[in-house]
RNA sequence: CGGGGCGUGGCUCAGCUUGGUAGAGCGCGGGCUUUGGGAGCCUGAGGUCGGAGGUUCAAAUCCUCUCGCCCCGACCA
């Protein structure tokens, strides 16, 4: 009966089924629920103070290299769309496009229509690089006027088909940064500048590794010359891209005809760089970290970082233990500390509830604390217990166990990645090692650096080139399925 | 857009084959007892059975149409 019970309120186990786990996760956490309008999301306040946390550490690194914070409007005129080939070609099927203004009665249905056709349709932002660039045409005249640095938190809008909680909907909130450069060379070192503010907040902040590295023509942005991609690695084994960085050259600048008079007295177009990351982040965070109780967050990232669970309700233990729980309730506020003294409750739930949402650390204060002079804490990712000294500096000795947690989440994910990044020789070692479905890790092999090769084994093994890394050095070798020569090695992946 | 499945209290579902007073568990409200890993008992609220037609004395159940959702295939931060 008590089992049957907690079936009832458990997730299901990832060993089980991988993606019922993450949606279970999702909706249960309450990071997310689904909406009325298929394929879109609503961010509980849960998910929303996740992204906040995430926001607000993105936006001082951003701040930090210099850049300032602007707003674009949603709407893009459609003939703007059509001016950078390759732009169109990879976002025309998946515009969302607003047709009309007013409602008005509908006598077939009784319900409403839209009423008046616009002259021109609009476009739901994609990405904003054609109103940006629109824009900066009209602001940029000389050399002097150069680099713009400007980002923005946005939503944006993508009618995809195959939709999944955080990792892919219709619309999603993200930060676009688009920059203005005299020089190609000062343009490319913005897009790996910002390449390694992203590593730096996905290693630092949420203690997922990932690899970075150059996109293959196949896989970068469209409209990019080069795009370079943060890539992390699921529990399951899946690649997941958690950023990207691209250096657009003058693609942008000659479609809407950007150009700027050098200090040499010469006009030159503009160099450009895009990048971002988005609410996916929240999809990958879950997916390197979280277990069969729930999320797991890093404490960095955590709104709150402990819970204290009171025990005791008999009169005698809530007056032993109540001074104690104020006590900590003031001194662990720079910890957003959570006192949960809900009496229809059992204590139980309490541990389980708040594991669900991922608090790092809970302190368990009860009859048996009080007397023995100490405070139990749970960590929430080992799930290990132990107890502190009343006595002593409880906020420090918090503070001391969530780096330590903060770090070992890292180094855990790090030992994972690990042990899930192979180096094959042969395209059937390569089969072999992906298995028929599923993640299996990252694979390192050798590509002879064909559009036409990588696509092959895309259709053969549904495993696709997730970057050229930059972090593993140069090795010369022979491509795993022509035999065709290679500088490097490239990491494979079957991805989400 | 092709293939498969499902629409019944907030949630998960039973009932439909063989028409006859709408059910269970969870959740929710109230009461009492409980509190160191998802408490127990009592009591209560809550559903025009996705929608529209039809057959019938009678439809959640049978027929027709329709809408919506989920899963699997082609695109993807």
């Amino acid at each position: 009966m008590a089992t049957a019970k907690r079936d009832e309120k458990a997730i299901c186990p990832r060993a089980e089924d991988y993606a019922r786990w993450y949606t279970d996760l999702v909706l249960r956490s309450e990071l997310a629920d689904y909406s009325p309008v298929a394929g879109c999301m609503v961010i509980r306040p849960n998910g929303y103070g996740l992204w906040e946390k995430m926001r607000d550490a993105l936006d001082g690194m951003f701040k930090e290299t210099g850049h300032r914070n602007a707003y674009f409007p949603m709407f893009i005129p459609v003939e703007f769309l059509a001016k950078e080939a390759q732009h169109v070609e990879g976002f025309a099927m998946e515009c969302g496009v607003v047709t009309h203004s007013g409602l008005e009665a509908d006598p077939e249905n009784g319900g409403l229509r839209p009423k008046r056709a616009l002259d021109s349709p609009l476009v739901l932002r994609p990405t904003s690089e054609t109103i940006i660039w629109h824009m900066y045409g009209q602001w940029i005249n000389s050399y002097r006027d150069l680099p713009i640095l400007i980002n923005q938190w946005a939503n944006v809008v993508r009618w995809e088909m195959r939709t999944r909680l955080f990792l892919r909907t219709r619309e999603f909130l993200w930060q676009e940064g688009h920059t203005a450069h005299a020089t190609a060379a000062e343009a490319v070192a913005e897009a790996t500048t910002i390449l390694e503010v992203y590593r730096r907040f996905a290693e630092e902040y949420m203690a997922v590794p990932v690899l970075t590295g150059l996109k293959t023509e196949a896989e970068k942005f469209a409209g990019a010359v080069d795009t370079y991609t943060l890539e992390a690695l699921t529990q399951d084994g899946r690649a997941i891209q958690a950023g990207t960085s691209h250096y657009l050259g003058q693609n942008f600048a000659k479609a809407f005809d950007v150009t700027f008079q050098t200090a040499e007295n010469t006009r030159d177009f503009v160099y450009a760089t895009s990048w971002g990351v988005s609410t996916r982040l929240i999809g990958a965070l879950v997916m390197c970290h979280s277990d069969d109780k729930g999320l797991v967050l890093p404490p960095r990232l955590a709104t709150n970082q402990v819970v204290v669970v009171p025990i005791g309700r008999k009169d005698e233990e809530k007056a032993l233990v109540a001074p104690v729980v104020e006590r900590l309730r003031a001194e662990l506020k720079p910890f957003d500390v959570i006192v949960d003294s809900d009496d229809s409750k059992s204590p139980g739930f309490k541990f389980a509830e708040w594991e669900l949402r991922g608090i790092p650390l809970r302190i368990e204060c009860g009859r048996r604390d009080v007397e023995a002079g100490q405070l139990t804490l749970a960590r929430r990712d080992t799930g290990e217990k132990k107890t502190i000294p009343l006595a002593g500096d409880v906020a420090a000795a918090i503070r001391g166990e969530l780096d330590v947690m903060q770090q070992a989440m890292f180094q855990r994910a790090l030992d994972f990645r690990a042990a899930n990044t192979r180096t094959v020789e042969t395209y059937d070692e390569f089969k072999e090692a992906l298995g028929p479905e599923g993640g299996a890790g990252f694979l390192l092999a050798h590509w002879d650096g064909t559009t036409a090769t990588e696509k092959r084994i895309q259709e053969e093994t549904n495993a696709t080139i997730r970057c050229l890394p930059d972090q593993f050095p140069a090795e010369p070798g022979r491509c795993i399925v022509t035999g065709e020569p290679s500088a490097r090695r490239v990491v494979f992946a079957r991805s989400y």
